[in-house]
DNA sequence: GGATTGGTTGATAATTTCTCTCAACCGTGA
DNA sequence: TCACGGTTGAGAGAAATTATCAACCAATCC
């Protein structure tokens, strides 16, 4: 994907990458450049890759309860984010068909011309529930 | 609904709330601020309340398609934005029946207690794409 | 209406977050 | 392997956000 658009991919890029993706919470920027000082990577790149894979779609910015802005990783194909408000734990789920009816109707009604959209739902997992509960 | 909560109602907040409800568009913190500041409100003010009406649900925070942050007033009732990704002017929409049945799917699945949605929808506005054949 | 009280405000300082700069470095294609 | 152009890291710099604190004001109680 990346050499298709003549970008190079460089090991920090796939390292910036695989941090959001591997975990299954979201994670903020700080989070992340935290996590990967120790492999030698500047914030400045974590700040420069994030957006990079954000633009690309790659990934998605979500926010828990408090307000916090965290990054997760967009899996193959077209899904949304569960996100736990507490943890940023997140599950996908592909919530398609949902949606492109409704962006139909708005697109006739608003003229507006339809280029996306952003959906996140949230909650408190099961865990975290159970934590809530002490 | 802020004496019901017992939070004092002050000039600053009915005009920072004014601010974001009598605009057509989203706006960010900083033209807020900008703006508030010829009726002499501080900058510290906005914030604070910002976050206050966002915290009870007065507001919500959008994004137009550089990223930038912008907040817009939620009317009574349940509905969505529709963002012009480009002058973040603001259409509201109901769509409320479109997502119950889908939270309480999710909720059976993942085991998560869902207790909200943020659904933004992105497009561009019929005057920002006349500006843009030019 | 007037006094009381506890939360609110504004200015500024302090902090945190994010971006810029530039020389050294590294993917990529030939 | 070589050369080139984009990328990187460190630190400086800028911007955004939060904390501080004395003065102030909305709400409540006489």
């Amino acid at each position: 994907m990346f050499r298709a658009k003549g970008i190079p991919m460089t090991r920090q890029r796939r390292q910036v990458w695989e941090h959001f993706a591997l975990g299954s919470r979201a994670a903020t920027i700080a989070e992340a450049a935290d996590a990967l000082r120790e492999a030698g990577i500047g914030q400045a790149t974590v700040y420069r890759t994030v957006t990079l894979l954000t633009d690309l779609g790659l990934l998605v910015r979500v926010q828990d309860r408090r307000g916090e802005i965290g990054f997760t990783a967009t899996p193959i194909g077209h899904s949304h984010p569960l996100v736990c408000g507490l943890c940023r734990r997140v599950v996908r789920f592909d919530g398609e068909g949902d949606l492109t009816a409704l962006e139909a109707k708005l697109a006739a009604e608003t003229g507006f011309a339809i280029y996306g959209h952003h959906l996140e739902v949230y909650g408190v997992c099961a865990e975290c529930r159970g934590e809530a509960d002490r």
